[in-house]
DNA sequence: GTCTATAACGAGATAGAC
DNA sequence: GTCTATCTCGTTATAGAC
C-alpha cells in the first residue's frame, strides 16, 4: 500500500498544479522512482487514477470539514478555517483539485464527473451548515437563503484562487476573502 | 486575412471549451478545412497562437466593456450586462478564455502570462469604474473600497462559471450572480 | 498559402520475464 | 510488484513541391 499512496500523493500535486491534461505517467514515475509501466499495475488507466484521486481528495476534504465543524469554534472562525484551506493551496501554487478538474470537465472521461459534482455539492452543503450556525449565533446576516450564500462563497473562493495563482497576486486573494467575510457580517 | 480569422475563431472556442492543453492543431485543421501543416504558416508555434488569442480576446472584451460603459444605462444595468457576458459563455459550455488559461498557467509558455495578467487587471479596472459610478448614483452600497468589490465580483463570476459548467447547474449560476448583485445593493 | 511527407518526440498502454 | 521492451497513436513542427 505504500507505493500506491506515494503515487496518489504525487499525482494529486501534479494535477493541482498542472491539470489532468498537463501531467503524464512519466512525471509520476520520476517522482516516485519506479518505471512508467509499473504505474499501470496500481492504476491501469489514467482515468482509474483520476477516479481514485477524486475519492481521496474528497475524503481529505471531508476530514478537514468534519474537524472544523466538530471544533468548538464560532461559525466565523470555522469559515476562516475553511478559507485558510484555499489560502494554503495558493501558497503551494496549487488549484483546488475539484476546480482544476472542473476547468477540464469537457475533456475528462465522463465517469469522473459524478464524483466531481459530489465534491462541489459537499462543499456547498458544509458551508450552508456553517452559515446557518453563524446566523443562529448572530454572527452572520444573510441577504438570501444560506444555500445561495454558500454557493457564492464557494464560487468566490474558487475564482479568487484561480486568478491569484495565475497573476501571482496573493494579496488580492486575501483582500477578496476578507471582503467576502465582511459582507456576511453586514447589518441591514 | 480570412483564414487567419477563421483559425483564431476556431482556436478560441476550442480553448474555452477544452483548454490550451486540451486541443491540437489537428482539431483546428478539421474545423477550418486546411491541413495541420498549413496552420503553421499563420501561427508558427502554438504559443504564437495563444499569444494572438489573448490579444484578440482582450480586444473583444474591451470592446464589449466600452460599449457597456458608453451606454446610457444605470450602473446596476451595466453590471447586469457584464454578468450576461459570463452567462452567455456558460450557455455555449465555454469558460472565459482568461479563466481557462489561468487554470493552466503553470504549463503555459511564460510569455503568455503578462497578457493574461493584463486581462484580469482590465476586468477589475472596468468593474471598479462601474461600482464607483453606481455608488454615486446611490445604487450600490459598498462595504469596502470599490477595487476590492471589483475583484470579488470578478472572482465570483469566474468561479461560478467554472463550477456551473462542470456540474451543469446553470440555475446555481443565476442564483449566485443574483445574490452577488443583491449584496451590493444592501443598505447598512 | 496550401499541400504531401516526414521528422522527432511524448503520450497511454500492453506483454511477458524476473 | 517492478522491470525491459515494445506498440500505437497523437502531438508540434519542418522541408520542400506546387
Amino acid at each position: 500500500m505504500e507505493m500506491k499512496e506515494r503515487i496518489l500523493t504525487s499525482a494529486q500535486r501534479l494535477i493541482q498544479q498542472r491539470g489532468f491534461n498537463g501531467f503524464s505517467y512519466a512525471d509520476i514515475a520520476e517522482e516516485v522512482g519506479i518505471r512508467k509501466a509499473s504505474l499501470h499495475h496500481h492504476f491501469p488507466t489514467k482515468t482509474d487514477l483520476g477516479l481514485a484521486l477524486i475519492e481521496v481528495y474528497s475524503g481529505q476534504l471531508n476530514g478537514a470539514l468534519l474537524s472544523i465543524s466538530g471544533s468548538s469554534l464560532f461559525a466565523d472562525a470555522k469559515l476562516a478555517a475553511y478559507i485558510a484551506l484555499y489560502r494554503r493551496s495558493l501558497e503551494a501554487d496549487c488549484m483546488c483539485l475539484g476546480g482544476m478538474l472542473a476547468s477540464e470537465a469537457l475533456t475528462l472521461d465522463p465517469v469522473m464527473l459524478p464524483g466531481l459534482k459530489r465534491f462541489f455539492a459537499r462543499n456547498a452543503e458544509w458551508l450552508t451548515e456553517i452559515l446557518v450556525e453563524g446566523r443562529l449565533q448572530q454572527l452572520f446576516t444573510l441577504t438570501g437563503n444560506a444555500a445561495d450564500h454558500a454557493r457564492l462563497l464557494l464560487s468566490a473562493l474558487q475564482g479568487a484562487l484561480l486568478i491569484a495563482r495565475a497573476t501571482g497576486d496573493r494579496e488580492a486573494f486575501d483582500q477578496t476573502t476578507a471582503l467576502l467575510v465582511t459582507d456576511l457580517m453586514k447589518k441591514n
